[in-house]
DNA sequence: ATAGATGCAAAATGTTTGCAAGTAA
DNA sequence: TTACTTGCAAACATTTTGCATCTAT
């Protein structure tokens, strides 16, 4: 459960200063080797500031993906979530309110396909796209 | 962190029982409202067997997955990864050893165009798009 | 009869937050 | 000076697991 409230309507984005923790924080994520959890993130981090925490290291990975600096990949919230579906279809995210929807799978050709050229090596099993937006209800509710 | 040990060469596959917490599980996740969380999941499930617990939610949501019959839609594993990339490109994830690797999106068309077709009522900001698979090392250590 | 499943509770994981102290601007 | 940040620790949230008991096959 756990449904954090999400109104982000009239809250002034605040000052962000470049600390020597999110400095390093960032070239840690700019790395060739990405894909880092936050742990991994901060143990490497802790070879250049060998006190951060782990708050920390959560808070800026949180403030650096809103900024747009870099993305998580594991999507959507929290917890996991499954899926039933028969057919093959997609998800939209509102970054808002956080509603998944269904997205027919017919505008985008078939994705496996494509995949089996631009991917070596692998051997394509399934694939799974979702989109991040905002929902016409989020769009309507925002102040500016 | 945490490396769960994935060795699962020749792991006899274990005989599956259809309990009733199995099928009550699987029909709640084949409802017409899916994109269910395992709390979810739970609170469903338990307005029918009202002393079901937790783990089993879990276990057999695993093996639901497992057996294909429906999909986790937090990609990957536990914990979240971030990718500080810079240029836009996908994933693809090896369901045996859990690596990541990059795709580069070019074999794809622009999918935020095309989403922008697909998705009504919706306001796309973005997308993430993962494969799954077999990776090569992982390929030839099967073994059949 | 017996390999698999369940319920329960505890443990493990992963993430967030309150607060006093520190620091960039 | 003053917001924003940090480190620390505790609180939360989510998922996994050990074990005795139960049950589909």
């Amino acid at each position: 459960m756990s449904k954090k409230s999400q109104d982000n309507s009239a809250v002034k984005t605040p000052q962000s200063r470049m600390t020597k923790q999110r400095r390093i924080i960032l070239e840690q994520m700019q790395t060739p080797n990405r894909h880092l959890t936050a742990d991994e993130v901060y143990l490497r981090v802790r070879e250049r500031i060998p006190n951060i925490s782990m708050g920390t290291v959560y808070r800026n990975l949180e403030l650096l993906v809103q900024s747009g600096k870099i993305k998580r990949l594991s999507m959507g919230g929290g917890a996991k979530q499954y899926d039933g579906g028969a057919h093959r279809h997609y998800h939209v995210r509102c970054v808002e309110c956080g509603r998944v929807s269904d997205v027919s799978a017919g505008a985008f050709g078939d994705m496996n396909v494509a995949a089996a050229v631009g991917v070596e090596g692998f051997d394509i099993i399934d694939h799974e796209l979702e989109f991040t937006g905002v929902c016409s209800k989020c769009q309507s509710s925002k102040p500016v």
